[in-house]
Formats: structure tokens, sequence, C-alpha cells
DNA sequence: GTCTATACGAAGATAGAC
DNA sequence: GTCTATCTTCGTATAGAC
């Protein structure tokens, strides 16, 4: 995919900044002056660089979410389903951290927002599959039933989002630590289940 | 607060169409003119019955869904743990049935996307506060230790908050049926351990 | 309480020069 | 690839008549 030669590097600060202007401001709060004014790109080639307009720019940033986070767990390598749960929760922690919890999910944002077409929901909806799945397989390894692992994954991947919402609203990274604890506590007790 | 004689029904009309509008097209993406054109109020009165504006605006959504959830849950009357969890449960899946999952929580909507000052949070916070609190009360009457019934309720709200963003991505209500599974699993494990 | 008119800025998007 | 200029629509908000 990537041309052999010098390549593009505005197009991809702009999906950078993008992708953080989202998680801080939204989808609809975020507009191309601001994406311009974040990452120094030059205003003329917006349209040259993302001809469908706004509705591309956020596929990126769905694509580079999704890109950032499995960077994320590939420098992890989680072993086992309560290592997998902390690089999950250690993501989130991240995320507000480096916002004095006044930023989440990017992707969410467009999800929120969104009304272009069914592609976006599609693009976000098969990343936080992934996420579940990564999860169910580590549990179903450790030998938790294949419906309960299913819906431990989705669980968490559910309580995670939710937890980024909360935290910000509190101001406080206290409802993710609580969500942590006790996903940690569930996970636990099913695989310890599925032992006896 | 109520006058005495025959009240004052634009305003009241403007607040639910306003709630309604912003769990589907989020707060930045609601305007007035749309709430105008739903709520079939008159165009000139906005700002005589919102002197602060959206912000106004925004804040008396959030307190007419805390009114909203404050009556589905007295309506109920759960008297035990698992029935809160289901109580809270048929509000989210209410959202989404309404909406074909295309809708999820307004306030959350704010929360994402509002810039304006820290009431806003602050009102927002309060209401999950008193959600999750109102579940940890329950636990605790039923023997669950004071940290865990509070992590619980952290847990519950967090997850079918995450809930309607991933149904809405996934055009789907399975996720929540799979989040009121684990709980509902999960809430009973923690009674039983503090019965034994 | 409701109206019209309007201010002012920003939104997304396009055209055509360079 | 990048520029400027422009289009159209929309956003919140205000002023002042009725």
């Amino acid at each position: 995919m990537t041309p052999p030669t010098g390549e593009n590097d505005s197009r991809e600060r702009m999906i950078g900044s993008a992708l953080e202007l989202f998680s801080a401001h939204g989808y609809s709060g975020t507009g191309f002056r601001d994406v311009i004014s974040h990452s120094g790109a030059p205003r003329g080639s917006i349209y040259h660089h993302f001809p469908r307009g706004k509705t591309e720019l956020a596929e990126e940033v769905i694509r580079r979410n999704s890109a950032n986070f499995v960077a994320h767990i590939e420098n992890l390598r989680p072993t086992d389903p309560i290592a997998v749960l902390h690089a999950y929760v250690e993501w989130s922690r991240r995320l507000l951290e480096a916002s004095g919890c006044r930023a989440g999910c990017a992707v969410a944002a467009v999800v929120l927002e969104a009304h272009d077409g069914p592609e976006l929901f599609e693009m976000a909806s098969a990343g936080w599959s992934a996420m579940a799945d990564g999860l169910a397989a580590m549990l179903r390894a450790s030998g938790v039933p294949r419906q309960r692992a299913s819906g431990l994954g989705t669980l968490t991947v559910a309580s995670l989002q939710g937890a980024l919402v909360v935290c910000r609203a509190a101001r406080d990274i206290g409802p993710l630590d609580a969500v942590e604890r006790e996903l940690d506590h569930t996970l636990r007790a099913a695989i310890d289940d599925a032992r006896s």
C-alpha cells in the first residue's frame, strides 16, 4: 500500500490530529479548520488528500485508531485472559491520563454523531468485535465455555467504553479503576469455574 | 417552582424534543432549528425560555433525563439487586428499541461534545453516581461488602453506557443482551459469596 | 410570549490558478 | 500539492416591534 518513494506526510499528520481532536471535541465539534491548524498541514490540500471529505477523514481516523490499538497489544503480547484485560484497561487509562480525563474514544464520538452512511458504523463495530473476540479466545483457551467467553468479551469492551464516558463526566479516573477491579474478579471467577 | 396558573407548554416540549434529538444526533449535531421544527414550538421564543442559550437547554435535557429515569425506576419499584439490574437494563433497551439501535444516551452525547463549563459534567456525573449508588445500596443490603457493592454499581452503569454505544455501531441489540446476562451472573455470584 | 430581521462566524465543499 | 477565492448552508445569539 505504501508507495516506494518519499511519502505523504501531511495526510498522515492530518489523520493523527483528527484522531486527537475527535477524542476531545467530538466529530461534529471538530472542523477541518481545527484539523489544519492542529496538524500544521496546508489548507489547500484537504480535498486533495480526502476527496470524499469529512466522511473519508473519519474512516481513516477509525483505521488509525485500530492500528494504534493493535500495535499497543502486540507490544504487550498478553498470553492469558487476565493480561489481555489489563492491556485493554491500560489503553483506556492512557486516553484519560493524557487528557486529564477530558478526552475519550474517537471512534465512539464518530458513532454517536455521524449520519453519513453505514460504513463508519461497520468499521467501528468490527474493531470492537475484534477486541471482544480477542479476549473471548483467550478465555476459551483457559477452559471457559464458548457462550460465557463471548459474553465476558462483550462485557469487557462495553464497560471500558462506558468507563471512558463516566470518567470524563466525573473528571476522575476512579470509575475505570473500579471497572478494572471488578472485571478482574469476574474473569478470574469464570476461569476458576472452568477448572472445577 | 411551578407557577399556579396555566403553565408553559412550549418550553417543556422543546426540552423533550432536545432530549430525543441529542440522543440521535448528538449535542453539536442538534441545532435550535431542529429543536424548533421537531417540537413545533415558536421560533421567536427560544431565548425567552432559555436565556443562557444552548447550555441552558442542555442542562434541562440532563434534568429531564434524570427525572424520566427516576420515574421509570419508581414505576418498577425493584426490591432486590437483581431486579434493580434488570430495571436499569430495561431503560437502555427501550432507548435502543425505540430507534432501531440508532439512538443512545443524550447525557453521554453532551459529555462527549460539550465544552461549556463544569456544570454539565457535574450534572451528568451526579446522575450516573446516583444510579451506581442505588444498585450498590441494594447489594449491601444483600450482604455484599461495601467496596464490592460500590464497584459492581460502577461496573453496571459503565457497561450499560458502553453497551448503548456498541449496540449502536452494530445496529444490533445483541451486545446489550450479553451484558445483561453477564451482569446478572456476576451480581448473583457476589450475593452468593456474601451468604457463605 | 412570539414575531421578524439580522449580525457574525463557521461549517463542508468546489473551482480554477499556480 | 498547494493556493486563494467563493458558494451555500448552517450555527448561536441579539435587537426591537408587536
